[in-house]
Parts: C-alpha cells; structure tokens; sequence
DNA sequence: GTCTATAGTTGGATAGAC
DNA sequence: GTCTATCCAACTATAGAC
C-alpha cells in the first residue's frame, strides 16, 4: 500500500470515528479533541489528514452514497419481468438501503444544515432523482396499462420518503419488524393500491 | 398583569426567539449572547429568566403542543358523519397542524438528541400517541366493515409520518402544492385504499 | 431587574521538537 | 508523521454596581 492509499485509508477512519460520535453526541458536542481521544492519537496528527472540523463533517456527508446510482444498477440488473413485480422488488430494494446506510441517513437529516451549501445542493439533487426514477416507473406502468395512478410523484414520494421513515423512527419498530418485514409491508401497502390486476 | 405573569410572558419570548435562531442556525452555533442580543437585552438579564442554556433548549422543546390532544379534541368537535369522513378529515387536521407547528416539529426532528432525557421521552410518547389514536380510528372502521385494511398499525404509521413528511421534506413540494393540497391528496391516496365503498 | 465586566472553561487550530 | 505545548477566540455563567 503506497503512501497516498494510507493517507486515504487514514482520512477514511476519522470520517468514520467521527460519524460514530456525531450521531451520540451531536455534531456541535463532538471536538477534535473527541475524535482523536476515540482514535487515540494527537489532535496534531489528526489536523495532518483533515484540514478543519468542517472538512471532517463534509467527509462524513460525502460517505453518503448515491442512492439513486445504486437503486439504477439494481433496476438494470433485474430481468425480463412484469413492472409490478420490478416496482415491488425496487421499493425493498430501497428500504434495505436505507437500512444499511441508516447511520448516514440519520447524519444527513440531522445536519442537514449544518452542511456547506455545494454538499447540501448536491444531497437535496440526489433525493430529487430517487423520487424522479419511483415517478418515471410509476409512469410507464400508467402508460401499459399495469399501474392506475391519479398522481404519480405523490406515490413516488411516498415509496421514497416511507423508505427514509423506516430509518428515521425505528424505534418505533424496534423489536417488532425486521427492516425486511416492514419493506415487504410498505411494499405490498402500495402495490395493492396501484395495480390494476394481479 | 403580576409579576409571575411578567416573568413567564418573558420566558416565553425568550423561547420565541431562541427557536428562531436554533433553526436559521443551529443549537451549538447559537451562543446565548446571540439570544441575548436579539431580544436587544444583555446576557446578564436573560440569565435572571433562564438559569442555563440547557434550559432553554429545553423550554423550546416544551413549546411542541401536544399533537395528540389537538387531533383528539378535534375528533370530537367532529358530529355525527362516516368513520370515512371522520378519518378523512383527521388526516387534513394532521398535515394542518403539522404545518402550523413546522418550526418545533423541524428543530425537535434535528436536536431529539440534544434534549434531556426525559423530554425525550416524552416526545416518543407524544408520537406512540398519535399513531395509536389513528390505528384506533382504522380498527374501528374495520369492525364495522368500512375499511378493509391488512395491517392497521403500518397505515396508521403512514398517515402520521407522511404528515410529518410535508414539514421535513417541504422543500420538494415548494411552489407545486400547499399543505391544504397536500393533505387533500395524501388522505385520497390512504382512503382510496382502504375503504370498502364509497 | 438590568446592566457591565470579567472569571473560568473549552474548543479549533498551529508551531516546532523529535 | 506523530507528538506536546500553546495560542487565541468564543462561550457559559457569575459578581456586583446601579
């Protein structure tokens, strides 16, 4: 490994050190001091790899992937099927996601403001593409004659933002559903309603 | 007015202005000199109110109006009509006071963690609450054969959260629709589903 | 009850030895 | 590349005059 790879290797372990201690403590809460205590080195060696408090915050924003790049790989990777079922595998798809990605998720909606304008922009464009590939879906089955929907962006919302809840308030679920069962749940809740035959 | 009614009235100004400064900046960015300063007194004076800055946030906190008692008076000021126009019109109350409440219910969804203990958990109550008065309401509508619904208590989570969801997501809707509009549609998007007949 | 002044603490960031 | 030591700014909170 050369000397560029471990000083990103490096950057990577603060981001993700300093993630764990935001979503305990708050953003605000968490100094530098925190962050090297946790990593057990100097807040001399720390500023080494990350130039500001708020480099750090935006390397933990930009952790966040791209939802809608890998929810369109997903897509692409499901066969010849029928929209209904490529619509309720997209929507567990989403909530699983949202599911491994929940430390992010919650990160970003807490801090949302916190964020430099350019990374926040990019964050509310990326949501507005996951909401826009649901819309377009949605769409195409209205233009088959598969799906019979008076307002498709609200339902393409609703798929996307109940992905987000499942996240958001788990501790309302805690102990009840599996993030699988409640996907499978929301899943069947709006296909139920959409689709014009079974 | 007494002196305790004085004392009070000033407190609750000093809650006004420090929630707004919470939200355009955020809990930590927002030092006690900055309330201080824009409610034109000296830091000094707002100590006389408010022994610390924890108390504030506090304070700000206590402000969020118990939803559920709102939704609950309203259900019953409702006359004699089908549990279909009752949930209907809960559903428009819910985005409504979402909408009123927008500032609490956005600094409550980003600082849950900085508020003490017990305020926390008062708010988790506060939501059980809620979703609990409209899976009532549906299983109600199930008894006596008016609604037809799989998972009362999934419905019940979806028509709160995509209450919430207009506040924390609004700026997806800016200038498309309006809370009044939005509600309209979300409570056609439920009860188009789950009712049996029209 | 409001102010000014300031004590006391903590946090971000840097300098410079090794 | 890592450390210690430290600077400096900003903050919470208090003391005491008026």
């Amino acid at each position: 490994m050369n000397t560029k790879q471990k000083y990103d290797e490096k950057r990577r372990t603060i981001a993700d050190a300093a993630i764990k201690l935001f979503l305990q403590k708050g953003v605000q809460e968490t100094s530098i001091r925190d962050i090297a205590k946790a990593l057990d080195i100097s807040t001399g060696s720390l500023y080494h790899y990350c130039k500001s408090k708020s480099e750090i915050i935006d390397m933990v924003a930009e952790l966040n992937t791209q939802y809608v790049d890998v929810i369109r790989e997903y897509y692409k990777s499901l066969g010849n099927m029928s929209l209904q079922d490529v619509l309720h595998k997209c929507i567990l798809q989403t909530v699983r996601l949202a599911h491994q990605n929940r430390s992010n998720i919650l990160f970003l909606n807490r801090n949302f403001q916190v964020l430099s304008p350019s990374r926040g922009e990019k964050l509310i464009e990326s949501v507005r593409q996951s909401i826009n590939f649901f819309e377009n879906l949605l769409d195409e089955g209205i233009r088959s004659g598969e799906f019979k929907i008076e307002n498709s962006r609200m339902v393409a919302f609703n798929i996307w933002v109940l992905g987000m809840e499942w996240v958001l308030r788990r501790w309302f679920w805690e102990g009840r559903l599996t993030a699988e069962e409640f996907a499978e749940q929301q899943a069947d809740f709006i296909l139920e309603k959409i689709v014009t035959h079974k």
